[in-house]
DNA sequence: ACTTTCTCCTGATTTTCTAAGGCAAAACTG
DNA sequence: CAGTTTTGCCTTAGAAAATCAGGAGAAAGT
């Protein structure tokens, strides 16, 4: 029910580099029939293997040129502090990823804006305008050496 | 040429959320035909709006429970070491992002393993085995508040 | 006012997806 | 160990979708 052989991890594999691979070609890179294929991918969709699909856009081509880490430190005093603070980074569309880590900050944010301008606008009008938030450190990207790699299946 | 409209931006956002969606439903949604909506598509990928597609698959499904963030600092004495740090980040599967990074630090590595055995193990034998790495502070995920959010194209 | 280009449409052909049915090997069961 | 069930795969056929050719109408440029 959970465990997957070798033959679905090339389907996964197969599958991330490329969604929207026809799934004849599939199977015949699989080296099964179209059906049985068909079968076996329904499976990993239901077990939760594959969550959806996406089209992969690049961020520079859409005026996203700048990428920035945030550091955030909040203020534990305040109550709901982390319930504010990760409902109002949901609501952001800068805010690519947000995780709570364990270490000398409490969020890490990834985010892209178009430029230092509108960061600076994104760093004080969303981030600092949150109750709670003690001190930010901001990290930016000056080359992205790997991008969105994708995960090892095999 | 390189100028995007309305109805370029909507069908980005949609395939962004769903990339498998079929061509004619997608034109549905989007109020044309579908013979319009592939052309379009297809100037959108030769522009290279669109860099590919791909299955999201489930990290802890697959396995890989621990998210780890790694900075890490490069000792600029040596010769070559920004080239050959980035060489071999690109062969490392655990690793899914990489970034040189303007502040405190040269890098910030983001990482996928099965647990920390698994961490210690790729923080031994891959980061540090590598020459010109001088320090690395490390930042286990505790949670993961927001994942690969889509980017903001309306 | 004329040509060119652009965007979109319709209709026909080809390809792909999906569902039904069957076969053989493996796993269960008494 | 014999009988049954399950599993994984296959082929086939009908439905759906993608793709291509050709053309109409509007906008832009000359």
């Amino acid at each position: 029910m959970t465990e997957i052989d070798k033959i679905d991890r090339k389907i996964l594999s197969i599958l991330q580099g490329d969604g929207r691979i026809a799934n004849v070609e599939l199977a015949e890179r699989i080296g099964l029939s179209p059906t049985s294929v068909g079968e076996r991918l329904k499976r990993l969709q239901r077990d939760g293997f594959v969550e959806g699909y996406g089209a992969r856009l690049n961020p520079h081509r859409l005026g996203l040129g700048l990428l920035v880490f945030v550091e955030v430190m909040l203020d534990k005093t305040t109550p709901d502090v982390f319930e504010r603070f990760a409902k109002a980074i949901q609501t952001s569309p800068e805010v690519l990823e947000c995780h709570m880590v364990a270490g000398g900050f409490d969020y890490l944010v990834k985010a892209r804006v178009a430029d230092m301008t509108a960061y600076r606008r994104f760093l004080g009008e969303t981030l600092l305008a949150l109750p709670g938030v003690r001190e930010t450190r901001t990290y930016a990207v000056m080359e992205e050496v790997k991008r969105d790699a994708p995960l090892p299946v095999g």
